[in-house]
DNA sequence: TTTTAGCACTCTCGGTTCGAGAGTGCTAAA
DNA sequence: TTTAGCACTCTCGAACCGAGAGTGCTAAAA
């Protein structure tokens, strides 16, 4: 990667903020007026080739503006804004936020949508944290017609999983209270294999039902992510890039499409550390639908307790500058408060 | 409302239909040959000149086809589709579809709503079954860490709520099972009243803990609505109503936000009886956002036990003929599905 | 050597013009 | 009562054009 002098770096950061502001290319003479540079257009026009010539920049047309490639949105968010703080005043506001809603463990992912996607004019994803190993934590029968029962598991982390069964013949809720009551002793805090490794169940009820558990945990565990929460889809929209362009209209279907997104979110998440940030960028390449757009996304949790994914998407115009910190932020939040769940558990057993 | 001829409603169900089809104004002349008519363009001309008169159609601009008014719509969906029923085919791939998950009643709210989406090609909406009047079935704490305390509170009817709580001094994990224990005896199948009025506990933290699943009860029975699911968002933003004009676009806001959302369904909840579709043509009136577009709602479940809302939204040009008895079918559908868990635990008393 | 003023050149964008075509309403004949 | 014929209206897209924004190059200034 080329080195770039200041000055370069400086015309580079500056062109970025102004088209992310106005989605118009930025010209030289725009440019030395509106943010009052000591040095004339004529200067930056030179600076701008140079730019240009590197990548990092081009013009739409001859004799338009420049626009950043995104290669030259890579160098900016790299080497510009990666690393720069939310502003004290934005982290305030935050966690005063969910500072009130902290009893309220419903509403901690929709606020954190909800955040997000406000801070950054942008859409935004959450995922609920998910134990990539589950542990049971209790199980509920509950006789409902006949046949029917409704079973409630809740695993150790509070992610809560129902089913109907039907059994070959009806049960009373007695007997069935009886069984979950036992299965509870025997299972409490346990792991899919540390089950699946207990002695087979004479009682063959008792056993059908471990099955069941077990299958159920067990596809959990298969799962990337738990429950995706969607917030400010409406702000993309009005965006110029997804009113002219059917292309970037496609993207928003990918967000809609639930197995789409869990791709993405996996093959993120495979290479994410907890809490750092992963900038994508027009798709890199990978992700036709997502030509026009970047993802900012950052994983967030305990890693081998539970963890989920946060994330930012919008234009590739967008404002990186506001949108990374606060997806830092937020990540760092929530892990917060899943360790407070978590760690507690852990310890009870 | 003046009395149409057998023809001119023929004219106006064609115009509908065509205009849904195709978003643009119907002429005579297209109409005629489209739709092979045995009478002529000029006949239709006249006709068509009766229902403009009549209010039931209008021109964009002199010497453009006829769009249909709101008036029109109404005419439409009230004397020639509200009681079409949706072809046996459609009822067996719902019915199929509904059949592979029913196990998985987490799957039902989302695969509604997919359903809904799909058939409609529209945008659709559905509400998981909120209870009026809560009932207790089981309450479970969890200490996490020092005084913090996770409450899982399970309502008859499957609705679940999480909340943390803080203590005034750390308890022990046997203390609050003990707790637990001997609220859920207490307490089971009771409703907010009648937990209300029994005696006050002598133990303070039992005390404490009561009134808390009381707040939280009673939290739930003021709310309209349990979760809202969407689906099929995108297939309503590629209609040229919404490319178009910002007015359309701003009704895609209203559902997104869950406040207004909910406005609307309460509003419509309280005159609608279960399984009786409602049509919402152009906001009619009500709702400014709405001017451009159209919602077909049911109510499902037992009134009195626990309902929910199921619905589409669309451009005002959507086809109410695929719409509205598709609504009705899975209205039907989920009401057989919440009765079927509701009833077997009534009777567990 | 670096910066900058001057200038010729290029390309887009918005406005205007204009003719084709679609659709109408009216009249008069079938 | 229906329909053919016709004059009339209005939109829409294509073609055209000039203003303006922005560039790159050159040569002078710092």
């Amino acid at each position: 990667m080329p080195e770039l002098t200041e000055r370069q770096r400086l015309i580079l950061a500056l062109i970025v903020r102004d088209y992310t502001e106005t989605a118009q290319p930025v010209g030289s003479a725009r440019l030395a007026e509106r943010y009052r540079l000591d040095f004339s257009p004529a200067t930056i026009r030179n600076e701008m080739a140079a730019l240009t010539e590197m990548g990092y920049l081009r013009q739409p047309h001859t004799s338009a503006g420049r626009v950043p490639t995104e290669e030259g949105y890579r160098y900016f968010v790299t080497h510009v804004v990666y690393h720069a703080d939310l502003p004290d005043s934005a982290r305030h506001t935050i966690s005063h936020q969910f500072y009130q809603a902290r009893q309220d463990v419903e509403q901690w992912m929709p606020l954190a949508a909800s955040i997000l996607a406000r801070q950054s004019r942008a859409a935004s994803l959450v995922t609920a944290p998910h134990a990539e190993r589950a542990r049971y934590k209790h199980l509920e029968l509950i006789s409902t017609q006949g046949r029917q029962v409704l079973m409630v598991l809740v695993l150790v982390g509070g992610e809560v999983s129902q089913q109907i069964l039907t059994l070959a013949e009806p049960v009373s809720q007695e007997r069935l209270s009886a069984v979950a009551l036992r299965l509870n002793q025997l299972c409490v805090s346990k792991t899919t294999e540390e089950i699946a490794a207990l002695p087979t169940r004479s009682d063959a009820l008792e056993k059908d039902i471990l099955t069941l558990v077990l299958q159920d945990m067990s596809r959990g565990e298969q799962r990337v992510s738990g429950e995706i929460y969607l917030d400010g889809l409406t702000n993309v929209l009005s965006e110029p890039e997804f009113l002219e362009s059917d292309e970037a209209r496609r993207a928003v279907r990918l967000f809609e499409e639930r197995s789409l997104l869990q791709d993405l979110l996996a093959r993120t998440m495979s290479n994410a550390d907890v809490g750092g940030v992963q900038v994508l960028i027009g798709g890199e390449g990978k992700w036709e639908e997502l030509k026009q757009c970047s993802v900012v996304l950052a994983r967030y949790g305990i890693p081998g307790h539970a963890t989920g994914m946060l994330g930012v998407f919008g234009p590739m115009r967008m404002s990186y500058t506001r949108t990374i910190p606060t997806v830092r932020f937020m990540a760092d939040l929530l892990s917060g408060l899943v360790s407070e769940i978590i760690e507690g558990e852990e310890n009870e057993q």
